[in-house]
DNA sequence: GAAATAAGAAACGCAACGTCTCTTAGGGAG
DNA sequence: CTCCCTAAGAGACGTTGCGTTTCTTATTTC
């Protein structure tokens, strides 16, 4: 029998093949389903290697989800607010939608129990906002006169986000029409300026 | 040895003390440490009363959550929108914070398996906008001429309560200020009859 | 008062947990 | 090239919670 080749990868490589088995256990039984046994076979890996690296289920799925969050590098910039916004928030709702926003429903349940954990995924869902694609696109914006420097605020910035989490809380998926209603109908007329 | 009384309660009595129990879970362990034998333990009863009732932890959970729903009956009525809105997401802050939302979270992390179970979250979502207190409130308001009918719509509705469940979200609590930040920078602007 | 119904106790096999031990592959130092 | 040390990978372990089942007995109903 050729018995398996028993190659043994280290360091990145294999992190790499556990986010990835995590990435695709998380798709086929998402956050509630998935196991550190069935993510370890799928790895080609042992359990104990991780639980070397995490110490469970929560910070395993945390490490894999923040190998996936939208960089601020690949914000679009088309000249053009709207569909900036748009096209950005149709991004996010197409990666997010069907693991990432699940898994994160699952870590948020157990931060009830884990401060350290509860910690860890606020300070990188603040960060989304902070130094985030929507400080980038609106400051753009704000330069080509586009948005009243006024009324950005923090809350502000946070809003067009919050929506279309909520949209995927409701519903499970977010359309194209209900993003350009986040945008079309709340966001802008919020921040243009007045009186044009 | 005065054994226990071994009083059997039955129906309501029976699953409003189950309810209780639920309840009392989730404020000290959260959803993700919740366990039907612990609720059962507390409830004084068995798992089997449990599971004659229910198919599993999620749906249980779901059922005693339904209790706590703010009914449109008591939404409030001061005459006046803002302040109406101030109070009732207040009111929701504070019960929905510590139990109910990382209650929600679990629930939800567990429909991407489920989706029986996520049809019937989605729909007591969507209730408490339809027919909910966002309703019932703005309603008054465009009677009183507070509000500008023709920019009142679904998605209109759904934002202060998307917003307030957001910040939940990233902050664990909500405070005073991010209950009015929401309502006098977001929402009563987009509401509010344009050039008064 | 008898019969039907459901509460409550307890034991079951199962699945996943998290820990541990042991063998051995791979990479670095000399 | 060889030795050594680190960590990969396999697998067994006890524990916990699941969801089911069986059985006794309190309560309701007729």
């Amino acid at each position: 029998m050729s018995a398996t080749p028993t190659v043994r990868r280290r360091g990145e490589a294999l992190e790499a093949a556990i986010y990835d088995a995590v990435w695709a256990e998380l798709a086929e039984v998402g956050y509630a389903g998935l196991t550190i046994g069935a993510v370890a076979d799928r790895a080609r890996t042992s359990k104990a290697v991780l639980y070397r690296r995490w110490p469970g289920r929560a910070e395993l799925v945390f490490a894999a989800l923040v190998q996936h969050v939208p960089k601020a590098a690949d914000v679009p910039d088309t000249g053009d607010l709207r569909s900036d916004l748009v096209t950005f928030l149709r991004s996010i709702a197409a990666n997010w939608a069907t693991r990432s926003i699940d898994a994160l429903w699952g870590l948020l349940a157990e931060t009830a129990r884990d401060p350290a954990l509860a910690a860890l995924v606020r300070s990188e869902l603040a960060d989304q906002v902070r130094e985030g694609p929507m400080t980038v696109m609106v400051e753009r914006a704000v330069r080509r006169g586009e948005v009243d420097p006024a009324v950005v605020s923090p809350r502000m910035l946070r809003v067009p986000l919050d929506l279309v989490r909520s949209e995927l809380l409701l519903n499970g998926a977010i359309t194209g029409t209900a993003v350009e209603e986040i945008v079309d109908d709340v966001f802008l007329p919020l921040v243009r300026p007045r009186t044009v």
